[in-house]
RNA sequence: GGUGAGUUACUCAAGUGGCCAACGAGGGCAGACUGUAAAUCUGCUGACUAUGUCUUCGAAAGUUCGAAUCUUUCACUCACCA
């Protein structure tokens, strides 16, 4: 039992640090049900979640299924300072209502994945407002500049004179503080939160807590482009509260190379099965087409059901294998027969005329299904559905 | 505080008085080919019923028939010195 908890637990993981004494804790769980904490951070600064963050909840989530209890830590305090990690420029600074409705979407959000009877959450103003400027001025004591500068974006940007503000190296030290007021066992982050996540285990030590918690760094997931860390503003995610449809889609557009990471980091299926499905995939047992419908199917019926996601595949074979009009699409109505151009930038298929000009030059506007030329034309009464390129619809009422 | 360099579209980056709605690259969008994959090829990539007009090159003011380009002030970024 135990070590196939610990197989599980090392599945699609970057990096423990200390793993011996996550090999206590489970053991010591499975033996006498003594539970342990695992603590995870995060900065409620965007709302929703993505997939890349999924890939940390599912690990939680194994976690919970192996005595752990989630600590959630809310950085509403922290996120007035904001994490400069993986960013080159300082970030902005947050107000307060914005972190709390954040917050509130997150763990909302978070549920879906996590058992929520075995989460404590937990806002890091609690003890930070309590610390004061002594307490604060103490844990600068801790670390010092030339280490702080060891991590690698600060390091960068020292090299190349970009700005790096004080509180910014403050951030680690707070975020590695959690640790020390919560005691955790076990911490869990991204990567690129190696750093930060070491930190609470030094100011363990300093503060003589009595453990030092083992740290798990998990891959950061590629966002849809291949390239980029899926990130919201970069707009390359799949959010987790998307449309079935939307999820499907988006999954079965992302590239072969990249449905393999989405695989190792994203599906439940164990690693030996995804190296099979990979070896299949190679000699062409399976059609690589196949492989990812599979893997979208999983996925949406994590977030709502087998059904759905059916309904989900049957749509977009629909759409995009035989050609035919999706069964949902927005309706508009237009009061009068109109130039082409100004009608499909009335109900938002296009930004502006300019861009509808050049679409039907380029033969990329359809109405019921034939291509038009003329940009001219005028939408005469009656009924249409227009598409611009492959996936906007609408459906037009003229009058 | 002093001196110098810089700020151009989503990003990088040319342009240094008219040929500039602004070279090029990346990205993005679209078309062909496909599996809405990748790769490849092609076109497009400020707005406007449009062979023209309008607004854009950090901000404001000015010189000029004419400014992204010259002058002044301001803001910001960087380098060197203190």
């Amino acid at each position: 039992m135990v070590q196939k908890a610990l197989k599980e637990i090392k599945r699609g993981v970057s990096e423990i640090i200390d793993f011996e004494y996550i090999e206590k804790l489970i053991t010591r769980y499975y033996k006498n049900g003594t539970p342990y904490t695992i603590k995870v951070g995060f900065d409620p600064t965007g709302a929703d979640l993505h997939l890349g963050h999924t890939v940390l909840l599912n690990k939680l989530r194994t976690f919970q299924k192996h005595g752990a209890i989630v600590q959630l830590v809310i950085g509403d305090f922290t996120a007035t300072i904001g994490d400069p990690t993986g960013k080159s420029e300082t970030r902005k600074v947050m107000d307060r209502d914005t972190i709390v409705k954040n917050a509130k979407t997150y763990q909302d959000q978070a549920f879906l994945v996590l058992d929520k009877d075995k989460t404590e959450s937990l806002y890091n103003s609690t003890w930070f407002e309590k610390l004061g400027a002594s307490g604060m001025v103490a844990l600068t004591t801790q670390f010092n500049v030339a280490r702080m500068l060891e991590r690698d974006d600060f390091e960068k940007r020292f090299k190349s004179n970009q700005s790096i503000s004080i509180s910014e190296f403050l951030y680690p030290l707070l975020q590695g503080y959690d640790s020390v007021e919560l005691k955790s066992d076990i911490e869990l982050g991204g990567t690129d939160q190696k750093f930060n996540l070491l930190m609470g285990r030094h100011l363990q030590r300093s503060y003589n807590v009595g453990k030092e918690q083992a740290v798990i760094t998990m891959p950061i997931l590629e966002g849809l482009d291949g390239v980029a860390k899926m990130s919201k503003s970069l707009d390359n995610y799949i959010g987790i509260t998307e449309e079935p449809n939307t999820i499907y889609a988006k999954v079965l557009s992302v590239s072969d190379e990249l449905m393999w990471r989405y695989y190792e980091l994203l599906s439940s299926l164990e690693i030996e099965e995804v190296n099979e499905l990979k070896i299949s995939v190679e000699n062409g047992k399976v059609h690589p087409k196949k492989a990812k419908e599979n893997l979208a199917i999983e996925l949406v019926t994590r977030f709502y059901n087998q059904e759905l996601a059916n309904i989900a595949k049957e749509e977009f074979d629909k759409v995009f294998k035989s050609n035919e009009v999706p069964s949902n699409i927005d309706e508009f109505e237009v009061d009068e027969p109109s130039w082409i151009c100004k009608i499909l930038v009335d109900i938002k298929l296009e930004p502006s005329t300019s861009q509808a000009r050049r679409d039907i030059k380029q033969g990329a506007i359809r109405l019921n299904q034939e291509k038009i030329t003329d940009e001219q034309m005028i939408l005469e009464s009656g009924e249409y559905i227009a598409q611009v390129g492959k996936r906007k619809f609408a459906k037009i009422k003229v009058k």
